[in-house]
RNA sequence: GCCGCCAUCGUCUAGUGGUCCAGGACGCUAGGUUCUCAUCCUAGAAAUCACGGGUUCGACUCCCGUUGGCGGUACCA
């Protein structure tokens, strides 16, 4: 049998869009599976469109993502580098080998030179428009005797390489995720192969790396399914065997329309910068579109898993939409599982992005101190980013109003009493452990638990809503805790 | 316009002719745990399986049509 050779094949736009994450992650599980090669190539043939820097950051969120290949473009030490038997893997440095096959294809028959200017073209559909027709090339061009295409060269009219479609019958291929699919070839416009500017279009270079390539499963969008009849017909032109196909569904705006920027964050990098971790985006965007199927009701797969069971004809049909919600519920799944000291680790960074933790003395910002304050706040976070966030009494002096303090209909000499009572057993305790907190704590507070924690808790976050004192007297050692306690204390 | 793809709870989905008056998850609601918030646990609401015809003893599942959504229709990918 064939080896089982797959490309992830990104145009570099400046940033890698999260449809395109999922073909990337769908096209890896799918190697990986299959014990077969996995490539990066490079489609950077739209001159227009050259974007500084955008190969780089495609490449890091590769390498964020984790997903290794085998054959392709790297990046090393900040230089881009290529490795693999079947390069260069960047199209652009690739023109001399479709311009060859371009000719190849002129010669037998299968294309032709077009001299029409994008006036004439835009012109032409305009007509045909008009008059309820599909836009399709007229073929004027194909009309010219050899000896005028000659002389149009020689002259330097601007031209391009178009595809002679076969006009008869239609084309017929059978996609792994849909089944067959038929188009007549009547339909099919005589597409351009290569540009006038020398460069291919996606639609040539495409079939002619996958060819060279070896690729044997083309794994890509479903906006290609319209056109690989055209891609099949240039196989068959060559005498070359015709890869298998898989046309992923899209991922949708919650209004069904195709997942834009207009409607929310679509970059990976995005998601990177929101504290969302690499397992929980990988798991998130291949349950949009794919499942195990066999009633499984299992959500949250490891990558190992996601390998194991991975498999095309499982992935559904239809378009879905990306729904933010239950990527924070996966998030904060894997933020449980991390141990504290990831946990620190991964934090790190979203940390020194905060201005409340950067005025904070040197004591708060300390290891010991911040994987403590991580403890507490685990099982509340949704992402990174969010980190220290809603209990920022961690790091500055509290101010809040002596209400505050007040537990249900309470009277100042009852809360002041509850205080000093914290005070005391706070006062008392040596061995300053969570455990020991809380057990004494709620020893002391027997059935009247409000009465004693809530002031408690008041005085050393002064937030209503926070952690339980217990575990904030813990963060804040025994000092700061008694400190803060004088300090509701004077409210008296 | 033409061509193609698709269509199950708000969302992601299970379901491949009978076991489905449709199962799971997110979200939502209620209750429990609880000093508050979050976590956690339990329960609940939520889909005339887009609609209409067939085929069949029987259809969410097969076929046809309609409607709707989306994609393509570029010297963009």
């Amino acid at each position: 049998m064939k080896k089982i050779r797959v490309r992830f094949a990104p145009s570099p736009t400046g940033y890698m869009h999260v449809g395109n994450f999922r073909t990337a992650l769908y096209t890896y599980l799918f190697a990986k599976k299959n014990k077969g090669d996995f490539i990066l190539r490079i489609e950077d043939t739209d001159q227009k469109r050259y974007v500084k820097d955008a190969l780089e950051k495609l490449i890091q969120v590769l390498d964020w993502a984790g997903f290794g290949y085998s054959e392709g473009v790297y990046l090393e030490n900040n230089n881009v580098i290529q490795k693999g038997e079947f390069g260069p893997y960047i199209q652009s440095e690739r023109l001399d080998i479709y311009k060859k096959y371009a000719h190849e294809l002129v010669e037998n028959g299968h294309a032709y030179h077009c001299f029409c200017t994008p006036e004439r073209l835009e012109e032409m559909r305009a007509e045909q428009i008009a008059r309820k027709q599909a836009p399709k090339y007229d073929q004027a061009c194909l009309k010219l005797s050899e000896e005028e295409v000659m002389e149009k060269m020689k002259s330097g009219t601007p031209y391009v390489i178009r595809q002679k479609i076969q006009a008869e019958g239609a084309t017929e291929y059978t996609d792994l995720i849909r089944g067959k699919i038929r188009i007549e070839n009547e339909v099919l416009d005589d597409q351009v192969l290569l540009k006038s500017d020398g460069y291919p279009t996606y639609n040539f270079a495409n079939v002619i790396d996958d060819h060279l390539m070896e690729i044997s499963h083309v794994i890509r969008g479903e906006e290609y399914i319209s056109s690989t009849p055209k891609f099949i017909q240039l196989y068959q032109n060559f005498g070359w065997n015709v890869p298998a196909f898989a046309h992923l569904p899209l991922l949708l705006n919650p209004d069904k329309s195709k997942l834009s920027k207009r409607q929310g964050d679509v970059a990976v990098e995005d998601y990177i910068k929101k504290g969302y971790l690499k397992e929980s985006v990988a798991n998130f965007v291949a349950l949009l579109g794919w499942n195990p199927g066999e009633g499984s009701t299992q959500e949250i797969f490891s990558m190992e898993e996601l390998i194991e069971k991975f498999d095309l004809a499982h992935v559904h049909k239809a378009g879905a939409v990306f729904d933010l919600k239950k990527l924070d519920w996966i998030n904060a799944q894997y933020i449980k599982k991390l141990s504290i000291d990831e946990l620190y680790k991964k934090s790190l960074e979203f940390w020194k992005q905060k201005d409340f933790f950067n005025a904070a003395s040197d004591d708060k910002k300390t290891e010991e101190y911040l994987k403590k304050v991580l403890e507490v706040e685990q099982d509340r976070l949704k992402n990174l980013s969010e980190v220290g966030e809603s209990n920022k009494f961690f790091f500055q002096n509290i101010s809040y109003d002596k209400e505050l303090l007040r537990w249900k209909d309470m009277n100042d000499g009852d809360l002041k009493s509850s205080l000093e009572k914290s005070r005391k057993i706070l006062g008392e305790i040596s061995n300053w452990t969570k455990e020991k907190l809380e057990q004494k704590l709620l020893e002391a507070a027997a059935d009247k638990r409000g009465e004693l924690l809530w002031p408690l808790r008041v005085a050393l976050t002064g937030e209503q809503r926070s952690p339980s004192p217990s575990d904030v007297a813990w963060v804040l050692g025994k000092k700061e805790s008694l400190k803060r306690i004088e300090q509701a204390l004077e409210k008296f």
